[in-house]
DNA sequence: ACGGTACCAGACAGATCTGTCTACGATCGG
DNA sequence: CCGATCGTAGACAGATCTGTCTGGTACCGT
């Protein structure tokens, strides 16, 4: 199969609709609940034109994981942008993720959700997901260690711990209550005396 | 039915049975994919004696919570007893879960994973998880208040915070580099200064 | 004009799943 | 001894699910 061929696959109006289609629809209820069936239904395509573009469901969860990857990559960029300084960046990131979590559509962390349909840590969309905390958590890092913080390895742990804690608890508890606490939670941590240790 | 009955079919060995086979496999593989014919093979326990018991799946999957509920209940009771004030208690308990996330078998929160398996926040599982998860935060307040933590409300959510991120990322990270930072954790959120908000 | 590719429509196999049902044995209080 | 209850064994209906396969249409580069 020539390169060519591979990109215009990639690049088909179908397999479009059908990422889109499962992405709502992942997001919104579930991985498996969501059946072939129903996906190639609302994206108004054949099942043949599904298992063109996807050998398997796992591979479809897979791209839905990896196309979010991306977007949150995007995001994180903006917003590093935007900022006057690492700092300043690391914390919009918080307020970011409180604001996203007070939203109607919060449904949890996308990929928090998705590993807990896939028990084996060996499983690719496992492996997926851990592609991307190991991305999340070096962000922290190197944001920490671009405003001089002395623990950046040990801080950018325990700030994923507060970011697990925003999306758990957006989900399922209040996320208007969260809100507020976001950014105190994400200081407290920041701005801690690290212990002799 | 007489309360004598209720009473005798709570404490059935069948019943148990059922319930310890459906904790073992709905923690381990998930809710979902755990079929009904598979817990009553595993059990040994007739199809028609599981649907005497419970009504339906959705109320064994109840059941199963609610169990955990009480052993993390007693859990944190005994914990308690053995601690010399609730500072310590509290930090203790965060040990705790640093060490059960440790563990070779575990595979995060049952109770977050389970509502990841329910995306209704009205359906009676996600209800359950929902109390567990407000006796958790009430826990972390009431021993704040009594060792005269001058914001237990804010920082009881705060701990929950930190709790989700203990969990979610024993389970998805590494959780030997988590375990000697549970503690750090815990510290410098008790410790930091309240902003004035 | 022709071969390759993309696409739609839908039947189909084979394996699930939940919950109901029949039929029968064991135990125990009254 | 009798009726209620608890239990086993397993067939069954009805609705899933994934992935394959057939058949036909349309475009596009050569």
């Amino acid at each position: 199969m020539s390169a060519e061929t591979l990109e215009r696959r990639r690049e088909s109006p179908a397999r479009a609709r059908i990422l889109d289609t499962a992405t709502r629809l992942f997001y919104a209820e579930g991985v498996h609940p969501v059946g072939i069936d129903r996906i190639i239904a609302e994206a108004g395509v054949a099942k043949a034109t599904f298992y063109h573009h996807f050998p398997a469901k796992d591979e479809l969860v897979r791209a839905y994981l990896e196309a979010e990857h991306g977007r949150q990559r995007a995001a994180a960029e903006m917003l590093r942008a935007a900022s006057a300084g690492p700092r300043e960046a690391l914390l919009s990131l918080f307020d970011h993720l409180g604001e996203t979590g007070a939203g109607p559509m919060f449904r949890g962390c996308p990929f928090t959700n998705a590993a807990a349909e896939y028990p084996d840590p060996a499983h690719p969309v496992r492996r997926t997901v851990a592609g991307y905390r190991r991305w999340s958590r070096e962000l922290f890092r190197d944001l920490l260690a671009g405003c001089g913080h002395p623990d950046p390895e040990g801080t950018s742990a325990i700030l994923m711990m507060i970011r697990d804690g925003i999306v758990v608890g957006s989900d399922l508890d209040d996320p208007d209550a969260l809100r507020p606490l976001v950014r105190d939670a994400a200081v407290r941590v920041l701005d801690a005396p690290v212990p002799p240790a």
